[in-house]
DNA sequence: AGAGAATTCCTGTCTAGACCAGTATTTTGC
DNA sequence: GCAAAATACTGGTCTAGACAGGAATTCTCT
């Protein structure tokens, strides 16, 4: 049997050839970090000399292009194996911080790809976490939070209508909530209780998402407070079980 | 007169020989990171064809090793003009950190060069700013403060001995103070108030951060306190004038 | 059938150019 | 003396290999 340890992913091979002008070297990063993130963690990527077969290209110009996304952490090489693609674990910590600001220290851009906000009555589990009465107006706001176009978490949460009055006029799809809290109404959240348990990810979820059906995901119930000690924010958001691990510091004494 | 945009600085002609088994590409990269950490900001560095023909390698060779130092932010490249040494400035903003935290944020490897500390009778202004009675004893830790080994600030900071007992057996040269606090005595720093204001680094003060002497740096007088509002800690720090900017939100509303 | 050798494939490292476009310096002509 | 042209230098991009060492696969011999 030939020796075969791989075949290029079904792609059009049109994709392999640049004609838009600029550098093949960039094209190739383009198609390289397209292929990346249509694979799955732990797959082999097709050998460097096969690559520049099929774009044409120097291994050296196909060798720089996959330097880059080393070093973005999107791809690990193994001498005489492969390169691998790596589906980087996003680690959930202690430390209070929005996703934007999350995303953004781990070097990815953070965004939004679908956004839906209203201001409805409150439900009643969501009025009692915001310490509100049930039916009183609450915006709500759900969206699929991304980090590099890839995304990552569905994003669930809901504020008082009162304190925040046109909150949803001045929201952005890719905004950072806090900061728009923050600059807008002077509101700062520091610290937030959270609840962390398995969910499966209904297919509608798992669509958003981009992941398979009942895919496993963590849950979390989040109730954000400011420096008040005033609750600002219930949410109940989902991120994905494959990309996210969480990380706490377990003591006698929880310093918090 | 000879066309010499520039002269390969002074440096022992042996540097540019590799010879300890390691790839020719790393300790290329290793010289060029010590040539730029020796240089001015700004300053204009070697061609990569000199580079090359002082090295004994390819320039494609010297332009890798560049490629990465690029990448840190170490040097700027200028199609046509030529290559520029680069240190980024670092801003110091509102947010609450320790210096280790800040550092690691901007992928830099936080440390320290020289280290001193002693228990010793609060002087009188360390006493006020404290919440101590003169004469009482207070830890005194004085350490310069590096960043990927570059000395970046000389930090002096006091604390209650008595609050923090034997905290000086607990620190470690290169330990962050607010973890080891944190670790140690469950202190949790959050806040601080901080007063900037232009210093003239004494010779000795220059020469432990390596900078000429009398340069202007910045004199941040820092009382820290926990979440319970207790003073902490109260330092006085120089931060390189070279290399760091203050940024600070300015409005009617101090949104803390 | 299994073990060891040989072969093949992989990434890692490097060389030695070529050519392009931008910028700086020098030369030439008025 | 000055402006324009020519020249030289810069980094940017790419090609086309060579060789080394690690890992996987295939082949050969017992």
């Amino acid at each position: 049997m030939s020796r075969q340890r791989h075949e290029v992913r079904n792609l059009a091979p049109e994709i392999f050839t640049a004609d838009d002008g600029r550098p093949k070297g960039r094209h190739i990063k383009d198609v390289l970090t397209t292929l990346v993130h249509a694979s799955r963690d732990g797959e082999l990527l097709p050998s460097e000399r096969v690559l520049a077969e099929r774009f044409g290209a120097a291994r050296m110009t196909v060798r720089n292009a996959m330097d880059e996304l080393e070093s973005q952490g999107l791809v690990r090489r193994v001498a005489g194996r492969g390169t691998f693609v790596q589906h980087p674990t996003l680690v959930h910590s202690e430390i209070f911080r929005s996703f934007s600001e999350d995303m953004r220290m781990r070097g990815m851009v953070p965004g939004a790809k679908s956004y839906r906000s209203r201001t409805r009555p409150a439900p009643r589990d969501v009025a009692a976490h915001l310490g509100v009465a049930p039916g009183v107006p609450v915006h709500f706001i759900e969206r699929v939070r991304t980090a590099d176009g890839v995304p990552m978490a569905l994003e669930r949460t809901n504020l008082s209508a009162e304190r925040f009055p046109a909150l949803l006029a001045e929201m952005g799809r890719d905004d950072s909530l806090y900061e728009v809290l923050g600059k807008m109404y002077g509101a700062r959240l520091e610290t937030a209780e959270q609840t962390v348990s398995i969910a499966r990810l209904s297919p509608a979820e798992a669509r958003r998402l981009e992941v398979p059906d009942y895919e496993p995901a963590f849950l979390v119930e989040r109730t954000a407070v400011d420096t008040m000690g005033n609750v600002v924010e219930y949410g109940r958001s989902l991120y994905r079980g494959d990309r996210y691990a969480i990380q706490m510091h377990v003591s006698r004494s929880a310093s918090r």
